[in-house]
RNA sequence: UGGGGAUUGGUGUAACGGUAGCACGGCUGACUCUGGAUCAGUUAGUCAAGGUUCGAAUCCUUGAUCCCCAGCCA
């Protein structure tokens, strides 16, 4: 063809469907589905998979189902499908009509699974689930056969029917798929179809007793819905011949199954197993927990949907394993919030700053810029006094090299505000510091300098009168190691125990006032901050999203390590 | 010792026989009323060994390493 376009290059899925569409493969349709299972919350890396199985449909004017994946009633709750379903829209996806549940499809299955039985493609086992384990083989020897193999088709008929019609115990029997003992691919020794298990399903109740595994639903339901583009992760890859397999054997309209590498990010854990630990063991506080990586949790803690999608696109679609810097992902989100987010004036830890030459009693409106990256976000003002808050780090008493901030006899800008010089430090019994006294240039209203003298650093600051106080909470990665688990052979034993940091009195200047949850800000030279659900009216909570990238924490830190740590 | 995948700078990802590029990170520097942002520069890579070819990350051969599979989970 000569439509070789020199366009950015598409990933390797996307070039497959192109092909398919060339082809006429699937008559031109492009129809996808996003197949989570409700048995916990969408974390970033089913993010990666949403991008691209709704990415690829919107490209081509396809649709994306939703279908929750639910034939496991021992593991699934309704309350995981609302939450994914939130999570979906939060993210900024839409299936509109198209929400589908595989437990819609049961009817169907049995039907499917009554016609491979009459085909004497399927047989009911009488083997207990440890039997069947040995008969199976290894991964280097074939296995035997079930013992019932060679049942006939009639009384196969009938046993499937007593295991419907509820005469079999749980585990007792199995419908098994009639294929292979001796295949090389364990998937194909004869794979269980339906099990017996009595529990009640979140939507259909008690209507059965039997469930189709996860092999005979999930590619059944992609072809019920016509999907021609199935994606799944490289795990199941190995499933593809099974497959395929019942597609044919069914004679059924058959989709194709395309597999790519799951997400991994550093420092933190993405399998659902491990994320259900967490909350079950208490590691954190529960899914939303802002340190853990699902999205009601990202979003708790003030990431953008704008920011993980844009990471998403970034770390690409391919099947190598691959283990991205979690340094990505915060650039995206820096990159995101830095243009939108309103810049505000919040002092975390305060330090009491008194200007004696400025007048008691006397307050002024200082004219404070929204957000430089939009000059649409317009001014605001901010109340000064001669009490002020201003941050302990931007104070030393006595200041190593490069620190610029606030020292004895230093002149610094205080932003929006005047220049100020430190005239005098006050200490309490144990030698703290714990109240500075500068005087005022009354000539740098606004921080400017008539005279053009420069200052090496601008604090921000709040004034201690109208400030409101309130909590903020600091967060850490989850874990101390860029693989947990890699080394101490349990992930929890990397668990950071220093990911949570919470502040009391707090002060941020008084424009955030009635913030709602939710509401982001970036508290100038500090990070990104987000307003917790956990807030009252009187009494905010603010969550640290991320902090700004700092130069000068670095070289601190580069100082720290080299000794010399003064108190 | 079975089967299925994978291998390009520290990390992620392009290049489809013709100059190994982009992004993140790191390091310089410029600028700055956020030590932010921005801008400029820089660092560093084709798993190995053979072979084919005028020319190989790409094709062939052999090997190495890593991941997945022995649920009546998905």
């Amino acid at each position: 063809m000569s439509t070789a376009e020199a366009r950015p290059s598409l990933d390797f899925v996307r070039e497959a469907v192109a092909e398919d569409l060339r082809t006429g493969r699937f008559d031109g349709r492009v129809v996808t589905r996003f197949p989570p299972e409700p048995n916990g919350f969408l974390h970033i890396g089913h993010a990666k998979a949403i991008c691209l199985d709704f990415g690829i449909a919107a490209a081509h004017g396809g649709a994306c189902h939703l279908r929750f994946d639910d034939t496991n009633p021992m593991k699934e709750e309704n309350r995981f499908v609302e939450a994914i379903k939130r999570d979906l829209r939060w993210l900024g996806f839409d299936w509109s009509e198209h929400e589908y549940f595989a437990s819609d499809y049961y009817e169907q299955f049995y039907e499917y699974a009554v016609s491979l039985v009459r085909k004497g493609r399927a047989y009911v086992c009488d083997l207990g689930p440890d039997e069947i384990r040995a008969h199976r083989g290894t991964l280097t020897t074939p296995g035997q056969e079930s013992p019932n193999r060679g049942r006939s088709i009639d009384e196969n008929l009938e046993l499937f029917e007593r295991m419907r019609a509820g005469e079999c115990a749980d585990g007792s029997r199995t419908l098994r798929a009639k294929i292979d003992m001796a295949s090389p691919n364990l998937n194909m020794r004869d794979p269980v179809m339906y099990r017996v298990l009595r529990a009640t399903h979140h939507r259909t109740a008690d209507a059965w007793c039997i469930y189709p595994m996860y092999d005979f639903a999930h590619g059944q339901s992609d072809s019920i819905e016509r999907i021609t583009h199935s994606l799944c992760t490289l795990e199941f890859e190995d499933h593809r011949p099974l497959y395929d397999w019942f597609l044919d054997e069914l004679e059924i309209y058959h989709p194709r199954q395309i597999e790519f590498a799951r997400l991994n990010i550093t420092y933190t854990v993405l399998s659902k197993r491990r994320l259900v630990q967490l909350v079950d063991e208490g590691h954190v506080t529960g899914w939303d927990d802002p340190r853990m990586p699902t999205l009601a949790a990202m979003r708790r803690r003030g990431y953008t949907p704008e920011a993980i999608r844009a990471f998403c696109e970034k770390v690409g679609v391919t099947k190598t394993n691959s283990l991205s810097d979690v340094a990505l992902l915060e650039h995206c989100l820096r990159d995101d919030l830095n243009a939108r987010s309103p810049r505000v004036m919040g002092v975390l830890r305060p330090l009491k700053l008194v200007i004696d030459n400025y007048p008691a009693g006397q307050v002024e409106q200082m004219e404070a810029v929204n957000n430089p990256e939009d000059p649409g976000a317009g001014t605001r003002e901010v109340p000064f006094s001669r009490e002020l808050y201003i941050e302990q780090d931007d104070f030393r008493e006595d200041p190593p090299r490069k620190f610029f901030r606030l020292a004895p006899g230093r002149e610094v800008r205080l932003r929006y505000a005047y220049l100020v010089t430190c005239t005098d430090v006050v200490r309490n019994d144990a030698g703290e510091v714990v109240e500075l006294h500068c005087t005022y240039d009354p000539e740098t209203r606004g921080g400017t300098t008539p005279d053009g003298r420069k200052v090496k650093a601008t604090l921000h600051w709040v004034s201690a009168a109208h400030a409101i106080e309130a909590e903020v909470r600091l967060y850490d990665r989850l874990f101390r190691t860029p693989r947990p688990g890699k080394d101490t052979g349990n992930y929890v034993d990397d668990i950071n125990p220093h990911s949570l940091q919470v502040l009391t009195g707090c002060r941020v200047e008084p424009s955030v006032c009635g913030a709602e949850p939710g509401h982001r800000y970036q508290f100038e030279r500090q990070g990104y901050f987000c307003v917790d659900p956990d807030s009252s009216p009187t009494r905010p909570v603010f969550n640290r999203t991320v902090p700004l990238r700092d130069a000068w924490a670095k070289i601190d830190q580069a100082a720290g390590r080299k000794g010399s740590k003064a108190s």
